[in-house]
DNA sequence: TTAGACAGTGAAAACGTTTTCACAAAGTTT
DNA sequence: AAACTTTGTGAAAACGTTTTCACTGTCTAA
């Protein structure tokens, strides 16, 4: 037998409505309300959720549905936009698709069905491209995976600019036969495969491109055959921590040295990234930035629901290290 | 204005309790569950789970509790429950405490007020010690982090034995003096630490420990000093991976080379571990099996709420590489 | 003083479901 | 054929809050 509303006002005899009032911020006096939260505190007395839910029609609840928690990418955002939406005063109610559509799929329907204020999603390209089919009554906002002309708010990261200074860096040191592995199911995957592309053709290097599911298997296979073909690439970019990190493995079983048989450079500074001999040179992802604007969206759209759609596109940092230099 | 259950029952010509019946297991004629059904296709009708759990007074949701999400050990954890937690048909309410006793009381009240289907939950020292504190009207198990004697289920490591194995190891290999760094904020490491000095001194080793609160930093200044001192230990024990990391920066600053200045062993078998060179020495958890039968204790405890206490303790498996050997 | 505005309060309606209850129709046992 | 069961159905109550509405005083402006 849990305490109720009807409980606490008994106690303190008052109307229920005004323990409501006491704990929400209705007209009360503040004698009343000093009252009412001493026997709360005494009671031990825990407000219904669902039931507030309902009546009140808000939920104060931002869903976040990411697509891997394992990429420590998204584990990052996760916990910026957690401590953002905290700050904010709502709740987060966090889901993880593992990539897979039909998960993400269920994860939109259970959002909708608990009516969450607004939503956080970095889809999956399936996810992307059906995302029209949806009528969501609450705003959607996209993070680090978005098409160009979406017709919702967006965080990104700008794949292409970020892609072609590893190409630039690279070239600079002499390397001429650059390859790139690129994630095969998702937008940004794709976004950096065409700014590899731009990069080597406005360099006049011939492209050379692998693409792959996004697990570790899939890569570090790919990579081993790769590596072992006669005309291995002398240095590869990585689409993401992943796949540098099954780059390295792949090295390692061919018996490569890296940079000196081939040099390596991906995306994601995690903390391994500098522990390794070499260090990886990565994009640097203002992972904290991206989760913090996406709550800070979504909260200025519930405010304007009409205002213009926005699109934020933040900028990497290339940290160098010797994974990529030229011996 | 969103479709409710009565507009599906209008229009499928039924009543509403038609529909709760069609959609739940309700005893109804098949013939009336498949029109039903497929109006609430056509529609798109999402139930209003705010009003269901209400009503029902089920919410089918288990709360699940972390200490660090950083921690890929809480990651891997996360992951696990939610995949068991999807197979028997229930969600998961998520949520990370930062190692901070404050945000972990808020969560445990936000718990309460979910009411929750159950708990798992991997306090902090302070949660633990004032758990008795709590009157919970569902069950809640205890995952990586219990003491002896918990009036909870209890999922976790055997760590004193863990801990022994990491120490005969190094001692196999010649190392004398061995230094062990522990957590000091979690249970966690109090039991890792205990686990040394036995072995230690069943061993007739002197113990030498250092204690630090739970963050990158403190461990990396804590061991940078200790491994200037004059008489620097010749091996030491991390109980984590973050520790790991520190003692691998430490080192590096301080110009000691693994294993021939400093041998290093730790706990978590993380996907760098092996990529570092030398490779580090870990006691690897299994951690799927943690999250999963953190899962199904709570199942069985909701299914029999009366049944004894029960306490998992599992095996860590110790996966020796070359930062532990004697050169 | 009187009228009007305003602050504080309680009773009761409302939120969208599930569940209880009553009942009719159909089946099953005597 | 009578007396039970069983099955399927709809009306209405119930879940625990918030919010609307009406009302009582108190304060302010004329």
């Amino acid at each position: 037998m849990t305490i109720g509303i009807k409980d606490v006002a008994r106690i303190a005899g008052v109307s229920p409505s005004s323990v409501s009032r006491a704990l929400g911020n209705g007209p009360i006096s503040d004698k009343v309300r000093e009252h009412v939260l001493k026997v709360v505190k005494e009671t031990g007395y825990r407000p219904n959720m669902a039931a507030r839910r309902l009546r009140s029609n808000r939920t104060k609840t931002i869903g976040l549905i990411v697509a891997d928690l394992g990429n420590p990418f998204f584990t990052a955002i996760t916990q910026a936009v957690e401590s953002a939406a905290y700050q904010a005063g709502m709740r987060v109610m966090f889901c993880n698709t593992g990539e897979d559509p039909e998960r993400e799929e269920m994860y939109l329907k259970f959002m909708q069905e608990e009516r969450v204020s607004g939503l956080i999603l970095a889809p999956t390209t399936h996810g992307l491209k059906s995302l029209s089919k949806w009528s969501f009554d609450f705003p959607v906002v996209l993070i680090d995976r978005a098409r160009e002309k979406e017709k919702l708010d967006v965080i990104v990261l700008d794949n292409q600019s970020a892609t072609k200074e590893l190409v630039i860096h690279l070239h600079s040191q002499g390397y001429q036969h650059i390859g790139g592995l690129f994630g095969a199911t998702s937008i940004t995957g794709e976004e950096r495969k065409n700014g590899y592309i731009d990069a080597m053709q406005s360099l006049n290097l011939k492209p050379d491109i692998r693409s792959v599911p996004a697990t570790a298997d899939a890569a570090q296979k790919a990579l081993e055959a790769w590596f072992t073909e006669p005309n291995r690439p002398e240095a590869v970019i990585l689409s993401n921590s992943l796949f540098t990190r099954s780059a390295l493995m792949a090295a390692r079983a061919t018996a490569l040295r890296i940079p000196n048989d081939i040099a390596i450079a991906g995306f994601d500074d995690e903390p391994w990234s500098s522990l390794v001999d070499p260090g990886i040179t990565v994009i640097r992802q203002p992972v904290q930035m991206m989760g913090k604007e996406a709550v800070s969206a979504l909260i200025q759209r519930l405010e304007t629901p009409d205002a213009p759609v926005r699109r934020l596109v933040l900028s990497g940092e290339c940290v160098i290290r010797g994974s990529s230099l030229k011996l």
